[in-house]
DNA sequence: AACTTTAGTTAGCCTTGCTAACTAGTTTAT
DNA sequence: ATAAACTAGTTAGCAAGGCTAACTAAAGTT
């Protein structure tokens, strides 16, 4: 517990914020995919993060298993995923992402991120150049930190 | 629909997938408070944005009038709002955080923004300084944006 | 007075999260 | 080699939070 600086402080406050509302502002671009939220994430990291088995995907997502297996279950059943067993360890299968899943996931991604893309659009090259940059430091504040085991991912979505 | 630069599109990739990892680290320390997320973010705008009607409310929140009902509902019960009826429009009532739901979102605010804000201290100068720009910038992309009638809101936690 | 609009609620549904308790394989230790 | 312990995943059951549709009641308009 070390005493926090106001500056950190507000900083931290002000991200905060500004996080919620950038996230309520592209959800909503997310209901064109037909997909809910939750099943979206896991698709993505399906997609972006390569195939897996479900206790992985649920400490990506940061959930627990019983959570993950409803989802997948939906996803199953959308065909946007399908399960292989593993010769080797019967307990579990992979879980893989098909291409109709894939499909589904990268227009979602394009409708998503052009909605804030366009917003980039318009900032100078400056702010647009902080932006990049805050991004990349954000990213590694959370990979670099306490837990869970998230080196490894590559350009997810999410 | 203009077309998209591929930095632009890149650089929004990131930063929503840096938002939803952020928001979901911090959101980990709002179980301290008890209340869950709807419900301390709803208090949140009352506390910061002082009293309103529920149609108001909802609409800050971005979700639908029943949804709100329901979470002002369990506020009420908890003793962390009341309701005054408007002498002078008596279809609804002005909704108000008390003494102890505005003493249970500080403490709440503190918990959460001080997580980040210990992940800040770390940072190099320069590196914050870009965090704090970007926080900037990001609070102008959205509210000079769209919808959503929200310009005036002051230095809510949410 | 009749109509329309606005504020809010109720009912009923779905999704997403949890814990507890279980099955069924795998691994470790005796 | 068998018992014990661990790991992968599911089922059951609950709560929160989101939605739409349909309603009540008050206010405002024609």
């Amino acid at each position: 517990m070390a005493r926090i600086a106001s500056r950190d402080f507000d900083t931290a406050d002000r991200l905060h914020s500004a996080a919620i509302h950038l996230l309520r502002r592209l959800r909503r671009e997310d209901t064109a995919t037909g997909l809910a939220p939750a099943r979206l994430s896991a698709l993505s990291v399906l997609v972006f993060g390569g195939p897996m088995n479900l206790t992985a995907l649920a400490a990506a997502e940061q959930v627990q298993p019983p959570t993950m297996t409803k989802v997948v279950q939906a996803l199953e059943v959308g065909g946007l995923v399908r399960r292989e067993a593993d010769a080797a360890d019967r307990r579990g299968s992979t879980l893989i992402a098909t291409a109709r899943g894939r499909r589904i996931l990268e227009e979602g991604r394009r409708r998503r991120v052009t909605r804030l893309a366009e917003e980039l659009q318009a900032l100078p090259a400056s702010e647009h150049a902080i932006l990049e940059e805050a991004a990349a430091i954000l990213e590694r504040l959370g990979g670099g930190g306490p837990r869970l085991g998230g080196g490894r991912r590559t350009g997810a979505t999410r």
